[in-house]
DNA sequence: CTCTCTGCAAATGCTTTGCAAACTC
DNA sequence: GAGTTTGCAAAGCATTTGCAGAGAG
């Protein structure tokens, strides 16, 4: 069931280390706080904040999108949220470290496909060889076309 | 002043064959259209949209927001215009060929630097290669921190 | 004369903000 | 209690859509 995990360790692995990461930095651990935390932990993966609001579809309680919004913000300014995006369409919210995941879209089909960190980095050497930035792409994703769209070209 | 141009040429050089290829797709040539035109000929490299609405801050005739963002569209379904974006902010809108620069930000300072686009080849090389993928980073410019961020770590 | 395109206004989707009441510490 | 955080409502920003009239071919 563990699949082997490739990727950096979660910020907080449970709610408890969250917790403690909030009050750590003087946060209030409210209920609706509480709330997002248990949303994302309980979520297969990066979710929009109005999956959170919804409760995931109603196995959790409901709560206030904007509240979802600002508490998302505040989270990820202590460092235990991250988000990104898939083009247009909501931003996608997950724990800092789980599934973190980087991302290409094809230009032509919109087909979307996940690698693991490892995969990008003689990338992302490449870029801090060449341009000096250690480049991340789990904030946005590489677009470009698919190698099935090249072949069927147009 | 003409610098060397690196990049692939202008879909259309001109007012006159722009146009031309609209005429040849059978689209009208509307003064709505020819404003939208006008202003990415003008202008000194991509805008948002709304820039085009207001003439270019009054050096042409004012036109209607929603027919710039139609028309916009239209031009780039031909193939005249194009847009990315950097970040959040309105998209940015530019003539097809010209200034395809593809960009870096930075994740800290949110500097933005463009590089002409010969000088990721071996970046896009690499991810063809990896990934099978004909990469672009004119429609989203690749995040990272810049060295000079790096170097006064946090 | 036909059909595309425009301008206006209103709607949309995502996200942020103002504010009094509720809750955490 | 003091100060954060909430919920609700409303605003904000970029962009899209509906529709009757104007304009291009």
């Amino acid at each position: 069931m563990t699949a082997p995990h490739t990727g950096p360790p979660l910020a907080a692995p449970d709610m408890d280390s969250a917790v403690e990461a909030l009050r750590s930095h003087g946060l209030r651990v409210s209920a609706a706080r509480r709330l997002v935390l248990e949303s994302l932990f309980a979520a297969e993966g990066p979710i929009p904040a109005e999956r959170i609001a919804d409760g995931l579809a109603g196995r959790l309680p409901q709560s206030d999108l904007a509240s979802v919004y600002r508490n998302l913000e505040t989270l990820e300014s202590v460092g235990l949220v991250r988000h990104f995006h898939l083009g247009h369409g909501p931003g996608l919210y997950g724990l800092a470290g789980a599934d973190e995941r980087e991302y290409l879209v094809c230009s032509t089909c919109h087909a979307v496909r996940a690698v693991e960190p490892g995969e990008m980095e003689s990338l992302r050497s490449l870029i801090r060889r060449d341009f000096g930035y250690d480049a991340s792409f789990s904030h946005f994703p590489i677009v470009g076309r698919c190698a099935q769209c090249a072949h069927a070209h147009d």
